[in-house]
DNA sequence: GTCTATAGCAGGATAGAC
DNA sequence: GTCTATCCTGCTATAGAC
């Protein structure tokens, strides 16, 4: 809306410092201060473009966040489409993917779920946006896609279980990295991420796996 | 130390008071006046009994939380050496009791969970107290349990992710309700709580419990 | 559209009476 | 040990010059 000129690379710049800002330290520890020193402008500018602190979180869940949730979307859609199988493996493998590998920059997926995870913890009115425009029109789609390969009896209720426990795992392994790192003692690079998706995978798939060995004590 | 007397219940309310308070909105959200003003005393008595706010929550995670980690691994303890079987399905069993259901009432349990989730998400001091004290011992001391009962050539590094992907679905499941509600449409009551117990066992144990039956598009 | 300067307020911490 | 009153800092938001 209104001109789109040279004059918004600033508005640009305050988007990009205040999301990465919010997703580290949360909506409460940033300051506009420091939104604007980084953004290399003047405090008065988050109120000039924005009219306040409040709306510019707003915007850039609309203006960052939202566009990346289709992004990653579109991904398991080609992912998927690319296979040619909607077994659960091919599901959850392309789902593994796009949320960890995925058209994300490692950056951009780290901030992307730093959000999702302080809107779930402490839930503000960019909550309402991730459920509604988010969350629940894709675990009600993967639920259509996965109920025709699953047991026959499963219920709508086991089959949203799931697919919440899928999510859970993305969702941990990408905000718990510093817990993770600590705890294993292993770096967060690619090959690390690789292995996560594998795992994830193979868990999603099968759990332990060991529900015929263990023994008796 | 020092004297025990009838002087010290209102540093007990401080505590008490901060700690639901630190659970619910994250330290920096929480004023030093609101916990008074909860506690029934003054605004000095916090800085007169822990010095500083700081001080406060660390105090709240060495005798609120830190004991209810002991008694949380008691009941798994407990609940496992009374069935008689190590079996991973025993042990996940017992661990998702304890953690789900278990000697916590439900409101003590939500603030347990929220106070891991913020430290996860933004580390403080008590982060180090968290990962020494608590997951790093407890992960271990699972992986051995297991270890035993899993496919003879898993890898340490194997474990510890099944490992984590199980406490990834304990923590999600609890301070995710939020969320979950909304997605579901269900209360987060009793029997909702005994069904994802249930669910948390099988997923770990089987994952989907699919893989066999899945077919080409 | 961008800046400086400042109003107006809320935060943590402290001094000192009781 | 508890209180009231107050200091000082740092925050958001705004007014008004450029």
């Amino acid at each position: 809306m209104g001109k789109k000129g040279k004059l918004d690379v600033t508005k640009e710049r305050l988007l990009n410092e205040a999301e990465a800002l919010f997703a580290q330290k949360g909506y409460d520890a940033v300051t506009v201060r420091e939104i604007t020193a980084a953004a290399g402008c003047n405090i008065a500018s988050i109120n000039y473009h924005f009219g306040n602190k409040q709306n510019l979180y707003m915007e850039v869940f609309r203006s960052r966040w939202q566009p990346r949730v289709r992004r990653i979307h579109e991904s398991f859609i080609n992912s998927l489409t690319s296979q040619n199988s909607s077994s659960p493996a091919a599901i959850v493998q392309a789902l593994a993917y796009a949320f960890l590998e995925g058209p994300l920059s490692d950056e951009e997926r780290q901030r992307h779920f730093q959000l999702i995870v302080k809107e779930i913890a402490k839930p503000t009115t960019a909550f309402d946006l991730m459920v509604t425009e988010v969350m629940r029109p894709i675990f009600k789609e993967l639920a259509v896609m996965l109920s025709s390969a699953m047991p026959d009896g499963i219920g709508q209720e086991d089959l949203m279980l799931n697919i919440m426990s899928i999510f859970a795992m993305v969702l941990h392994f990408n905000f718990a990295r510093a817990a993770i790192t600590r705890i294993t003692g292993r770096e967060y690079d690619s090959a690390f991420k690789a292995r996560l998706v594998d795992h994830i995978i193979k868990f999603s798939l099968e759990g332990l796996g060991a529900s015929n060995k263990g023994g008796g004590l």
